[in-house]
DNA sequence: TTGCGTTGCGAACAGCGTTCGCGCAGGGTG
DNA sequence: CACCCTGCGCGAACGCTGTTCGCAACGCAA
């Protein structure tokens, strides 16, 4: 059954424990540790040496493995990068979550239920203060992981296409879903304004397209509006990160983020002014 | 002499021929050539492969050449990395003059006198529409060369850090130069404002920090607005290039992009309600 | 205890970047 | 014309990488 179950995980990139072998044994929980030293490691090398330069023999030797004793866990570094991809949308999601006001401790260990934060109806002047949240959480934890920002939003793995339902865009749609829902929120409340921004109406995409991700139902033109407010925050901290304006524009980025993100809150009709 | 050629091109990460060498004759001309070559067929490499994916052995092959005859030319794996870089740089900088209306054909080879557009006063509607076209260019040449995008704006080669006066900074200079300049004939003529983006001035950098890169004297609350509005415009693309919009609002990017551009247009008083 | 499935390892193969020393051929100088 | 010298290209080699294979040892259930 072994190279069944290395076939079937090679879509997620990684050998996870099968489900009809018993997750209680003492077999079982070493595998599993062993599974989370594994991804500790690479991500300390990632960490390290960036994405591009990770190696699985360096790993092997950070944990004092064989190399060929890792293909028990990983299926090939490329396997391994996804499943490190999949872990820092958590871990990203996790940030954005904490920001939202989830309340509670981030967990640090990556076995995860989702916790499923709640979505805020009233208050309506708190809606503009959630998405400053979210927001200003998505630029410190990039700026703090360059190398795991780049791992997740830089060049993808030539030749490499996430499966549609991996656990890479699960992860990605999670840390969406946190950075959509200040936006949610405000369209639910009627506060959200996209005129401003989209004074063309065509701009809307096919009704329906983001649903899965979100919530189902939402208004189509919620979409456009969230994939341009995650533009500019995204384009400030891309730059930013890979030190593109930093030789030339040293101090001034949080500040200049800050104020990018006031001015989104406007044309997005979430401040008065 | 070679030796020394090949340290003192270390900084540039490329060996070209030294000046004292007679840069007329048949064997400088036969060099020239096959470093043309050699750049185009590791092009060709990094757009097919990506710029992970690059091999020198690769490129020997393609050029029928032997892996070690590269190193004539080569000082290693990044220095020829370096080079497609500032060559991008020029290509993407031309894209945005041409755009700009430098007029004429965009020169092929990368042998280039930089060929100085103009600035123009006058014409205060027009410098809307400059905006719009360099912006425009921005987009459509990222999209045309993804992967020339990811080795321009991509994960950064790991250790590596371009020298302040290398071609690579002096080409992304000039296309920074091409981005920014409809903004500051803006400036010139008094159309720019910064109020309604920045309400904090305190977000205007050193005075004099973004001089050399542009012209020296620029009004010191124009870098800021510059960084804003290209951050803008790189965050949608970068979004879109690297695929991650693209299986959850698949062909309204070019829309968005113009929506947003627009909207950025009117955040810098250059349209007129 | 017996047997099976899982785990790790050593060896090996192909491919990579990079270095070294050699031979050859072109070009400038007597 | 003959010379030497410089630059060019190559073959071989080293150490590194990802990956595969077969074998030995071990946990666990029957």
């Amino acid at each position: 059954m072994s190279s069944a179950d290395t076939a079937d995980a090679a879509a997620t990139g990684a050998t996870e424990p099968t489900a009809d072998t018993a997750s209680t044994g003492r077999r079982a929980r070493a595998r599993r540790r062993t599974w989370i030293d594994l991804k500790a490691a690479a991500l300390e090398e990632v960490r390290e040496v960036g994405p591009a330069g990770l190696a699985l023999r360096s790993v092997a030797r950070r944990l004092g493995m064989s190399p060929a004793g890792l293909y028990r866990y990983v299926d090939s570094r490329d396997g391994l990068l996804t499943a490190l991809i999949a872990d820092g949308f958590h871990d990203l999601a996790d940030h954005l979550e904490f920001a939202l006001g989830a309340g509670g401790e981030v967990a640090t260990d990556r076995e995860r239920p989702a916790p499923e934060v709640p979505m805020r109806a009233g208050a309506d002047a708190d809606v503009a203060e959630r998405l400053r949240a979210v927001g200003l959480a998505y630029r410190s934890w990039s700026v703090a992981h360059p190398n795991e920002f780049g791992l997740l939003f830089g060049d993808p793995i030539p030749g490499y296409a996430a499966p549609a339902d991996g656990p890479t865009v699960e992860a990605m749609t999670r840390m969406g879903a946190a950075l959509a829902r200040p936006l949610l929120e405000a369209a639910a409340v009627g506060r959200l304004r996209g005129d401003r921004v989209l004074s063309d109406p065509s701009v809307a995409g096919p009704p329906g397209a983001m649903d899965p991700l979100l919530a189902p139902g939402i208004d189509p033109a919620v979409g456009p509006l969230l994939l341009l407010a995650w533009g500019r925050l995204h384009g400030q901290v891309s730059l930013e990160v890979f030190g593109h304006p930093h030789w030339l524009f040293p101090d001034g980025c949080e500040a200049l983020f800050r104020a990018d993100l006031e001015r989104t809150l406007h044309d997005l009709g979430l401040v008065t002014p």
